[in-house]
DNA sequence: CGTGTCGTTCGGAAATTACCAAACGTCCGA
DNA sequence: TCGGACGTTTGGTAATTTCCGAACGACACG
């Protein structure tokens, strides 16, 4: 596969990792550098991800430890070789253990943020008895989503589709 | 309860929400309104968002719109009154849909970016076996994954965990 | 101990984004 | 048909973010 081939076909991937990247507030870079990785035949070192996405080397050291840090990317490394090489993670495990604690972390903050409004709503004089039954509600549906994160992330994907195409019955 | 009282009671929501927002790509006007809607006694109009923010009414229009277009304002009418109001949504099935909604379209779109490498790699001469393998696996955790997606979307929260509970035994 | 190779950190430039004020279009009542 | 109340769109500006090159620190090898 020579190197023009390579950056068509790269395009794609390129493409829809920066639209995940930016839709977890990433910049763009992170997408770029993931998609240029997942594709990669072998273990891409720092250089080489410089020279394959035009970034500079600092722009790809600090957006590498993003993606490392979100756990989408690992350092490993290769013999005789005293650089840092990256490979993608693709292991369904990680993945949808990365799909699924991102949301988790945004819902518990939410949570939490119900919780103290709802008590300090009660510790409040003049509270309107719609607004608290408000806070109420949602504060219980988040506590129950939250559960059900909770539950999924005990289950591996299979186990969960069976117990669900199951229960459809 | 006073404006003092009620805006120091704010805080707590509107900073979950900027948060939430910006986890979902969002600006913080967008976090502080959905906050603001969501602690209300009663649905708000344009001017009392712009008054309670100190958001500008073209600031508060646009990131109004993105807020209803991502399902979490609606507008409602209001008896001898000409003027839009908004409302927070809160009822459960709403929020789960909005949770997963997003999900979904982000990882719908990096499998067909998958599918379409797939694709291309197959038909290139030289292909590294590895990373076509890689895709291959990747790929079908993707449309694992979305599968799940579409069957959790199918119940409520509740048949759900309780269906998970059961499943833990 | 030097020397060269790596990766990270830092300061500033360039590009992007968020925001505001003003102009504009629309709808309703007079 | 005019006037006024509303909401949206637009153009410019301020603030933020992204990115680069240079300087820096760490580490291995001669």
């Amino acid at each position: 596969m020579d190197r023009d081939e390579s950056q068509i076909l790269k395009r794609y991937m390129v493409d829809a990792c920066v639209k995940g990247a930016s839709s977890c507030g990433c910049c763009d870079a992170v997408g770029v550098l993931r998609g240029t990785l997942f594709l990669a035949d072998e273990p891409l070192s720092m250089d080489q991800l410089v020279e394959d996405t035009g970034y500079s080397k600092s722009t790809v050291s600090s957006n590498m430890s993003t993606l490392e840090r979100l756990g989408m990317a690992k350092r490993v490394i290769i013999q005789g070789d005293k650089r840092y090489h990256y490979i993608p993670v693709t292991d369904p495990d990680s993945l949808k253990k990365d799909m699924t604690i991102n949301k988790r972390e945004e819902m518990q903050s939410i949570m939490v943020a119900l919780e103290k409004t709802e008590r300090d709503l009660r510790a409040c004089e003049n509270i309107s008895p719609a607004t608290l039954e408000r806070v109420e509600r949602v504060r219980r549906f988040y506590r129950r989503m939250d559960r059900l994160i909770d539950l999924i992330s005990r289950y591996n994907t299979e186990e969960l589709i069976e117990l669900l195409e199951r229960g459809m019955i």
